[in-house]
DNA sequence: AAATGATTTGAACAGCGTTAAGATAAGGGG
DNA sequence: CCCCTTATCTTAACGCTGTTCAAATCATTT
């Protein structure tokens, strides 16, 4: 088992203070978005006092960081749930399509994903994380291609698309395009012809 | 002439204060990045008391709104500066290159026009601003493909596609696929060869 | 039982955006 | 020319924020 300590409750030291800081935040993150959380009331949520979180995490962007990389381990959790068949492109557009239901389904922790600003790049588990949510697509380009040298250039094509996808269609840029389209829409009922018409790359 | 008042100096009323504010605004933003930024120190650098920006825009949102709108303005000036050829393919290229540019040349600027929390989206300029920006990608694709009727998906998807870049290499992230590249390299370097590697959409 | 080390508290500090009441200047109409 | 209206700016206050640090508390080892 985990290493839970006894106390799970009330007490000078409550335990877990740790894990339980952090899934508040990731809370207030789900509930208001990046813009209404606040380390003290991550603490306030903790039933702890407001100093508390900085003996854990140092600074709010330590705490952050947490809830990122918690994030990351759950997109990638989606994209590695996609069922890889033995057509390249198809398995492209069904891993696209995840991504963008991602991010519209955890806007919080998409956002803060990739605020720079809010989470430390340095923190060596940031590249690990970042490389295992991809690896789905790494796969598929390798397979579809196992002698390019460049294949890393088409994996970040890739990448560039559907990142750009969500955060267009997240900040409601998309509606410019598609005539006061919902986001819902756009995923359920746009989304899938555009990627209809996304040619595979040409071959090297 | 613009209606600028004699006194551009001091006294209680300066005038352009309007002005003035948005343009220390947008060099806070350029030397110390978005969230260097602060109503108070920008109404400091105008040599003027804190609560003196309320009353022409009525909250930081506003301000940050005006300089969001110059942004867009710069990015649409770039976009349109790149001749276009009759070689549509080319062209789109060409126009990836420049939007990327722009948002390593103007990353506050770039950060700011695509923050939902700092900008006031129902500004009415604020669409037109958009599609301003826009128009060259509308152009290329529209003469490539004058009777497609979702010519507009096209030109999500090379949107997206652009602006995925930018944002990843913004934040750094293309160093976790093209070993330690800094951004500089990747403009230099990296994209025009990965831009030559984007193939063109089948044609409908 | 005593000492050590890890947690948590509580108070303080500087900075922030926003608000409202008052001071100041500019301009228009008698 | 003077007064009055209106726009502009100052000043002070409020509540919020993240960070810091000495003191208090508890768990654990000695």
């Amino acid at each position: 088992m985990q290493p839970t300590p006894t106390a799970s409750k009330l007490g000078y030291h409550h335990g877990n203070l740790k894990a339980v800081l952090i899934t508040a935040a990731d809370d207030i993150i789900r509930e208001k978005g990046i813009e209404g959380f606040s380390l003290r009331e991550a603490a306030r949520r903790a039933g702890v006092s407001i100093g508390a979180p900085a003996h854990h995490f140092g600074s709010a962007t330590g705490l952050l960081t947490e809830v990122a990389l918690l994030g990351y381990d759950s997109l990638g959790g989606a994209l590695n749930a996609v069922r890889l068949s033995s057509d390249a492109v198809a398995d492209l557009r069904h891993l696209a399509l995840a991504y963008v239901n991602f991010a519209l389904a955890h806007p919080g922790r998409f956002r803060l994903m990739f605020r720079p600003d809010l989470v430390d790049r340095n923190d060596p588990r940031y590249g690990a994380a970042s490389a295992q949510a991809l690896s789905g697509f790494v796969t598929v380009i390798r397979r579809q291609n196992p002698t390019s040298p460049d294949a890393m250039a088409e994996v970040f094509i890739h990448w560039s698309t559907v990142h750009g996808m969500a955060n267009l269609v997240l900040d409601g840029k998309a509606k410019y395009l598609f005539d006061g389209a919902t986001p819902q829409d756009f995923a359920t009922r746009i989304l899938p012809t555009v990627l209809a018409r996304t040619a595979p790359f040409s071959a090297s």
